[in-house]
RNA sequence: UGCCCGGUCGUCUAAAGGCAGGACAGCUGGUUUUGGUCCAGUCAGUGGGGGUUCGAAUCCUCCCCGGGCAACCA
């Protein structure tokens, strides 16, 4: 961890205390158990920052470990990814790099016992015959034909399956529980099934692995896990978790705990869907700043510190929720506003003339870095007669609130001048603002008068001649609904797709912002915040995104 | 219609039989050289009916609503 923070509090943190109190370890161990399978999201985080946090809260360790059991979906590129993510994110798993596939020969051995217990049985059924014997959730199911087949036998069977005496699919090894239980997990699963797939890790050394199930809770106990932290949909996985670690001779036996995973406004956070997006090219890839993922957030601009500050406010339960991705920009602005210095860029500019300005002249004025941290200092501005101003910041016809510019009233140029406007040029065929004039105050150097006179709006302004044109990317949210994933018969999320979600613009800012280095975030006044792109930025040509912009209540009364 | 889990301001979340509180969002006002920030204020909630109790968001009961579970995925 970067630096401590305060201690959280909630009904995981309540239980482990209990267990603490009554002495029942030694020292508390979690873990975090991607599937390397995807890139980490937002929700992964959330997991983290609980398992880790709730590690390092009670003085114990966090491990990280892959659960890489099904070498079909999984890839050596999830799992960099995955520990580049964590290690962003701020946790250190030290020297506790784990992945299930470690864990294979044991695993093995644990299913033999099994087999030998008469708790486990080799089964002939197909996965189609199975489900019909399985029955439903109102009706109990019937045994399968194989079910007592002797355990020499299964033995026998299990031992040819690794040997790679039979295909895909030909038999499966299953517990044998009960076919009658209301709960349809631990109506005889199955735990180990033949794969002839290439593993990452282990390569062709193994054609059978191990169910999620079965391979889970021994991963857990095999490496003295106190407390096995999951999602809600685990919680009917429960029994079966408990029954195995009961039936065989494992070293201790975790205790399951399950919490409701994170959900997002305006997202999607399936990983199915994710690598839907991603596959079709939807999105620039995995890291794509309109991607929940860890690694788009970190694009997008966001710091780890505030992705933990969201971990900490949403706080943890077993209630199903909705959680508004306003929280998530609150905390990124929040940072940001005391951190972030701060410039002059003009997103959609228009000319602005001071009439009464000298030509050709040029002064610098004093722009503050940073009006909530007096440290950040100053910087020259570059000031001539003719400037760019945002095209929203003039009106010809305006409503009587409207503080910026329009014919006859007067605005502050941040940092400059005083000056009122006397009107604007436009082309005379589209009646498009071609520039807008205005006369300056010589006496208000700096932004204000020595006669004391007040004027309501303030506004930003880069110099004509001086500034920089600054590729510039406005992103929006990647959907247009508060639940994307709730969709009618026959439609998809991607029905809701947001057709604006990456404006691409060249904005003029100060030359300054060209040195820029990728990774570096600044506040553009009145407009956002900003990060220069880590991929796409050259040295002195920096390409920035929007991280968030401010809050805007003006905007927000009149939008159309 | 089987089993499991869960229902507290719009949202997220506290209150472990004793004043329903915070954060986000919204709204109002103040300050302000960012219509930002900050400050003050405000709006707003225990799904419903019974019961236990001096006292119930909390315990019991029935109902209602939401979610999960029938991959050889995790």
């Amino acid at each position: 961890m970067v630096e401590k923070e305060e201690a959280v509090s909630h009904f995981i943190v309540d239980m482990i205390e209990k267990d603490v109190a009554e002495g029942r370890h030694q020292q508390i161990m979690t873990r975090f158990p991607p599937e390397p399978n995807g890139y980490l999201h937002i929700g992964h985080a959330k997991s983290i920052c609980l398992n880790f946090g709730l590690a390092e809260q009670f003085g114990g360790v966090c491990n990280l470990r892959f659960d890489d059991t099904n070498p079909t979906a999984e890839d050596v590129e999830y799992v960099e990814s995955i520990k580049d993510d964590v290690r962003w994110l701020g946790f250190d798993w030290e020297d506790r790099l784990y992945f299930a596939s470690d864990y294979f020969e044991k695993m093995y051995q644990y299913a033999e016992e099994l087999i030998l217990a008469g708790k486990a049985y080799v089964c002939t059924l197909s996965p189609e015959e199975f489900k019909e014997y399985r029955g439903v959730p109102t009706r109990p199911g019937t045994p399968s034909p194989w079910r007592d087949r002797p355990i020499e036998e299964n033995l026998d069977l299990f031992r040819r399956m690794r040997a790679g005496e039979f295909s895909d699919g030909e038999y499966v090894l299953r517990a044998k529980i009960d076919m009658s239980s209301p709960n349809l997990h631990m109506r005889d699963p199955a735990i180990y099934r033949i794969k002839h797939a290439h593993h990452h890790r282990t390569g062709d050394s193994w054609c059978v692995y191990p169910m999620y199930d079965f391979a889970h809770g021994l991963e857990d106990a095999i490496e003295g896990v106190t407390h096995s932290i999951c999602t809600l949909e685990f919680e009917v996985h429960r029994p079966l978790y408990d029954w195995l670690l009961d039936q065989l001779s494992v070293p201790c036996h975790p205790q399951q705990i399950e919490f409701a995973r994170l959900n997002l406004t305006y997202t999607v956070m399936s990983k199915r869907k994710l690598l839907e997006l991603v596959r079709d090219k939807v999105v620039w890839g995995w890291d794509d700043p309109r991607m929940p993922t860890v690694s788009g957030l970190r694009r997008r601009g966001y710091t780890p510190e505030s992705i933990r500050a969201f971990c900490r406010k949403i706080g943890v339960t077993k209630m199903g929720s909705l959680t508004d991705i306003a929280l998530l920009e609150h905390c990124i602005r929040e940072e940001l506003n005391a951190s972030a210095p701060r410039a002059m860029v003009v997103l959609d500019p228009v000319k602005l003339i001071i009439e009464n300005y000298p030509e050709g002249q040029v002064e610098y004025l004093d722009g503050v870095n940073n009006p909530e941290d007096p440290e950040a200092g100053t910087r020259p501005v570059a000031f001539t007669r003719e400037l760019y101003i945002e095209r929203g910041d003039f009106m010809e016809e305006a409503p009587k609130k409207f503080f910026r510019l329009k014919p006859g009233q007067e605005v502050r140029l941040r940092y400059g001048y005083l000056v009122t406007c006397t009107g604007c040029e436009k082309d005379p065929v589209t009646g498009e603002v071609l520039a807008v004039t205005c006369t300056y105050d010589p006496e208000t150097r700096g932004g204000n008068a020595p006669d004391g006179r007040r004027v309501k709006g303030t506004i930003h302004w880069v110099s004509k001649p001086e500034c920089a044109d600054l590729p510039v990317r406005l992103f929006d949210r990647l959907f247009q609904v508060e639940q994307p994933d709730d969709v009618p018969e026959g439609g998809s999320f991607r029905d809701y797709l947001n057709p604006e979600s990456c404006e691409q613009i060249v904005a003029k800012g100060e030359a300054m912002l060209l040195d820029t280095e990728a990774g570096v975030r600044c506040q553009f006044e009145r407009n956002g915040y900003f990060v220069v792109d880590e991929k796409d930025s050259q040295p002195g040509k920096p390409v920035f995104n929007r991280i968030v912009p401010l809050k805007d209540s003006w905007g927000r009364q009149h939008k159309n």
